[in-house]
DNA sequence: GCCAACGTTGGC
DNA sequence: GCCAACGTTGGC
């Protein structure tokens, strides 16, 4: 089994949505980053698991967990004009841009925060969420990193 | 709202 | 293939 963290605004998709959604599943639709899209179609498995990150917000940080739930599809919001993830050059003959379905696990009883992140910095390393510029909204995590942050919580 | 960092685009 | 211009991300 494999980790990830995988981003979202809450103001546009939050933990509680999830939470909230039919089946607690959504299809983690409008990736449209290559190396993103690599390790959500080349990388996830069924049952992995997945820190839920939220970005763009008062308290940037992970606030629970979910499970990939279905491997990965072709994103139907590429092939569909006008919608904001509309991308003429995904066609459904040869798709550019996949969805994994990723369902609601847990929520934390509190967030482990970016800055409580950055202050174990020491004990995570390779973090790439606590790499200076980077804004890969879906990162691989480790079984130490996993373990590590879960025992924070 | 600001702005640094990054990815993509397109002219050459 | 280079690189300037541009758009996006996301912490602050």
């Amino acid at each position: 089994m494999n980790y990830w963290l995988m981003k979202s605004e809450p103001d546009v998709f939050s933990i509680d949505d999830l939470k909230a959604a039919p089946r607690r599943t959504t299809a983690w639709d409008g990736v449209r980053n290559y190396q993103a899209r690599n390790f959500m179609r080349d990388g996830m498995k069924r049952g992995d698991q997945v820190f839920f990150y939220h970005s763009n917000c008062d308290v940037p940080g992970i606030y629970g967990i979910g499970r990939i739930s279905a491997e990965a599809y072709p994103d139907e919001t590429a092939f569909q004009r006008g919608h904001d993830h509309y991308d003429p050059k995904s066609r459904r003959d040869a798709p550019t841009w996949y969805v994994v379905d990723v369902t609601f696990v847990r929520k934390f009883a509190r967030a482990v925060s970016l800055e409580t992140l950055k202050q174990h910095h020491a004990d995570l390393p390779e973090m790439l969420i606590l790499r200076r510029g980077n804004r890969l909204s879906v990162t691989p995590i480790s079984e130490h990193e996993w373990q590590f942050i879960n025992a924070l919580t």
